[in-house]
DNA sequence: CAGAATCCCTCGTGATACTG
DNA sequence: CAGTATCACGAGGGATTCTG
């Protein structure tokens, strides 16, 4: 067995999750407005491929931080809501915001 | 010019830094003890390449989070100590920490 | 609009061996 | 002890095209 075999601590699962490129800014962009659309977040995060986007919400729902709502229409709309797992991310991403103002 | 060239803003690169896979493992470690050697972190660290460790505490100390004190004595001795700057960081890794005790 | 499919490429990490 | 030197690999991200 090697090394990969080994599992992180809940910290640094926590810190390698919200670490992938483009997370922090979902949740940011998550939590200012509850829910957002695809598109909206795609407009908000400048330089995002879709691809990228759709895997990361995935990921998000998955670990149930994010909750998706389709609706069939023409043009199709999907929502995507802040579950109570989510929002409680808010302290983190506040301290990475103070940290980041005072030492950047 | 392509994606690549578009810089993250602040709180994204906090979180990509942070999210490297040991990086937070180093600031727990460091945070606690305030001043370490490299072999007390590779102890810490079950299952880290010395490669790895290696560069993540260069990048640490490029960012200021670490200070680097080294002894040429023999053996030689290296010895890391937390600046403000990194003290600072333990705000972020709290936050982390009960997000994780809760809800994971 | 909201993605899925494909191909490509970089970067972080790892294994291993070596040095002053 | 505290690293450096190589080599290799896999995952994440990106560019682009396509679809219901």
């Amino acid at each position: 067995m090697d090394r990969h075999d080994i599992p992180l601590c809940p910290i640094s699962r926590t810190a390698v999750f919200l670490g992938s490129k483009w997370t922090a800014q979902i949740m940011r962009e998550m939590l200012r407005h509850k829910r957002r659309r695809f598109q909206d977040l795609q407009d908000a995060l400048v330089g995002i491929a879709p691809n990228t986007l759709s895997h990361r919400l995935k990921l998000l729902e998955q670990s149930a931080i994010l909750e998706r709502e389709f609706y069939e229409n023409n043009p199709p709309r999907a929502e995507y809501v802040l579950t109570e797992k989510g929002a409680a991310m808010g302290k983190i991403l506040a301290a990475m915001h103070e940290w980041g103002e005072k030492y950047e």
